[in-house]
DNA sequence: CACCACAATTAATGCTATGAACTAAGCTTT
DNA sequence: AAAGCTTAGTTCATAGCATTAATTGTGGTG
């Protein structure tokens, strides 16, 4: 609606970013295979990628013979070109991971977190410090690192200063975009941290391959990345997706929220103990953390236990309908720490589940699966957000200020003219 | 993910769906004013401009004197360029509407459906009839119309067919979209009847100004339209958006549908009136229809109205957060002939309701409004199809085919050279 | 060694938006 | 009323882009 004019080069940009992205999702391709996939003539196939050699962006990697003609030479987006970290700030640890384009992960740094709310000044030293340390570890020059992403457990207004709001570290308009900046040259970005694991999942778990999806995050809390169209589902502030706070039986079980009937206070791990603690008269299940009591409980043989269970499994159902109804996805994936819990035993009851609660329609047209990743792919998924926007301006973003200033080629450049 | 190349034509006619679209949005604007919201160049501005009124889409309109310079010359789209049709398939009439470019109503055809299931064909004659019943009527060349938008209460497949699923009429994957295309050369689109009401409301209505916004329509049935980014949110096969099925009491009342506790058992109209019935010890409201009967029950001062109605606006309240928490909406629009009722008279209680359910962050982010436009709003917003279409792509997809055949100016044509 | 098949690059062409120069149209001042 | 000023809009030369067509590169085959 409000969009603006298209130049000549954002044409350029446009292109670079539709191949940039083709060699980079579908692996090794030949100039051949990129101009079918992108419609795109082979002299601009081959212009394009050519500037993208002499940039040191892609490279190639071998050739494959064709029946009797001249080899096509395979090109791949060269995994040192750049680098990316990914930081995850969880409630009890911040971790920081370094990773090369193919994402392979090369360094890791961690730091505990020891106050129940921690000071945003502190957290910032921790990410500075673990962004200069993974480099170090890995040897890698810092200038070569194209971004930080950064993964709150809160909502993050898409605002250049990327306010943070977040109830569990108590943080309320922290503006860790701009706190960051001012302690770094890198490129910051900042999101939830359900969103970048939903992210993760998108492009290397269990979501790989679709273009709508949820990811239904089940842990002490309840939360859900929303993907549509390949990206993220964020709404008018960033805040889309809250799934635990939706009300899932009107009147019901208080909710650490405050309100009455919200589905974490039913599937969310504190609910599930907390309910199997009322149905056993009074006595909680064993285990010291929450996550060995639920073990505990999803080990029991108890009829109480099955009981609880078998509820649990009819309110995430009804839970999942309510995302499938709503957003009409083509697959939904279940995560989180419970949420794996209880979909490797429970699975197939889920999905039952779910059809009961379900409309019919979209029901059949959504699959129901497991996340495949663990729960450090947050930090994976937050190193995601720098790669998405070198894919998305096709690596124009760091090279547009270097071509002016180096004149002098890159080593190892490639000749273009003779 | 899956874009494709980018060619200089796709840059002009982008910059024409730009100009095209600020002009048809903000009135009439002078070259300066468009140059300036667009960010394009006057001379491209000219250049663009030119060409459209060369084509008779555009018209200059007035000018207004600028202190002391040469007055500038105002710029509209040219409201007799063409005509679109909007036609709304509902379950008791079909109804047929001609607009010009303004969105003016000039004509409009109704036809009663007897069956209770119609048959397609049945359908899709009266919609030609209706077709060219209201160009005749108008006065309006029939070659003139842009295009045919058809409203359904149903889902409707994104395929090159418009297959549609529609209950209510007993439809199940009838090829709506290829049926009337095999009788008229008019571009043929079909959506559901929620979203194109949806879209009224966004563009005339309660929702002008936002960009992300959920119209939650209560009638008989419970749905919505789910706005993101001004386009309507569709989900993998364009169910989306189904509210009325989502479970809001687990456990709870019947649906029609079958399920237990859906949000529809609840506030649709026909839950709330048995609610009501239930409650009074099945004596029903008086009322012959569902309509006149909600209309009493909203009048009447007893204990037992008062409670249910009281509950209802609880269980609404519920649902809207539900959408304000998963979607993150900058406006809700509350409308359905049961949801203007119910808001009318309760809308800041409705407020009161959906706080006590939704986060604090979202619901503060969020306006709930009723709806301004009336039901007969659908066939407008079937007609906002093809004028979305005509926009996106700055209407060269008429004058394309039309310019390579008729080499002979248009009458009235302005010169271009001399 | 000539020839063929396929891959990739180069050259010529046409379309695009842009900035600068220029024309148009009204008002104000002398 | 003529010159000058101010703002609006157009024309023209230019540079960037992708495209088609022609050309060069690289292997195998008869």
């Amino acid at each position: 609606m409000d969009a603006r004019r298209t130049t000549v080069r954002d044409m350029r940009r446009a292109n670079r970013a539709v191949l940039l992205t083709r060699i980079w999702l579908d692996g090794p391709l030949s100039r051949h295979e990129l101009g079918q996939a992108t419609a795109l003539s082979l002299a601009s196939v081959s212009n394009l990628v050519g500037e993208m050699i002499d940039e040191g962006l892609v490279e190639e990697a071998g050739s494959v013979e064709s029946d009797g003609g001249r080899p096509r030479v395979l090109l791949r987006v060269a995994p040192g070109y750049g680098y990316l970290v990914g930081a995850d700030v969880g409630e009890t640890r911040i971790q920081v991971e370094l990773f090369d384009l193919t994402m392979t992960a090369l360094a890791k740094a961690e730091y505990p977190i020891a106050a129940a709310e921690p000071d945003p000044g502190a957290v910032v030293a921790h990410l500075l410090h673990g962004l200069t340390a993974v480099t170090e570890q890995a040897g890698v020059d810092p200038d070569a690192v194209l971004g930080l992403g950064v993964a709150v457990s809160g909502t993050v207004e898409r605002t250049a200063d990327a306010v943070v709001h977040a109830q569990t570290l108590g943080w309320e308009g922290v503006p860790l975009g701009a706190m960051l900046r001012a302690g770094t040259d890198i490129p910051v970005h900042v999101d939830n941290g359900a969103k970048t694991l939903g992210q993760a999942e998108m492009w290397f778990g269990a979501g790989r391959g679709a273009r709508h999806a949820v990811v239904a995050l089940v842990g002490s809390g309840v939360g859900a990345a929303v993907i549509t169209d390949g990206v993220s589902y964020r709404g008018a502030h960033s805040s889309a997706g809250e799934w635990g706070h939706t009300t899932i039986a009107y009147g019901g079980r208080q909710c650490r929220c405050g309100n009455l009937g919200c589905l974490e206070a039913y599937v969310g791990a504190e609910g599930i103990l907390d309910r199997y603690r009322l149905a056993n008269r009074g006595r909680p299940a064993a285990g010291g953390d929450e996550e060995s009591a639920l073990g505990e409980l999803l080990r029991s043989s108890t009829g109480t236990a099955a009981t609880v269970l078998d509820d649990t499994v009819g309110y995430l159902g009804a839970g999942v309908a309510t995302l499938i109804n709503l957003f009409n996805p083509e697959r939904v994936v279940l995560g989180g720490w419970a949420g794996l819990a209880l979909g490797e035993r429970f699975l197939p009851r889920i999905r039952e589940a779910t059809a009961r609660h379900a409309l019919r329609q979209p029901y059949a047209q959504a699959s129901i699966e497991l996340c495949q990743l663990g729960p450090d792919a947050v930090a994976m998924g937050a190193a995601t957000l720098p790669m998405v926007r070198l894919l998305r301006d096709g690596g124009v973003s760091r090279s547009a200020g270097a071509a002016r200033i180096e004149a002098t080629p890159r080593p190892g450049r490639r000749p273009r003219t003779r």
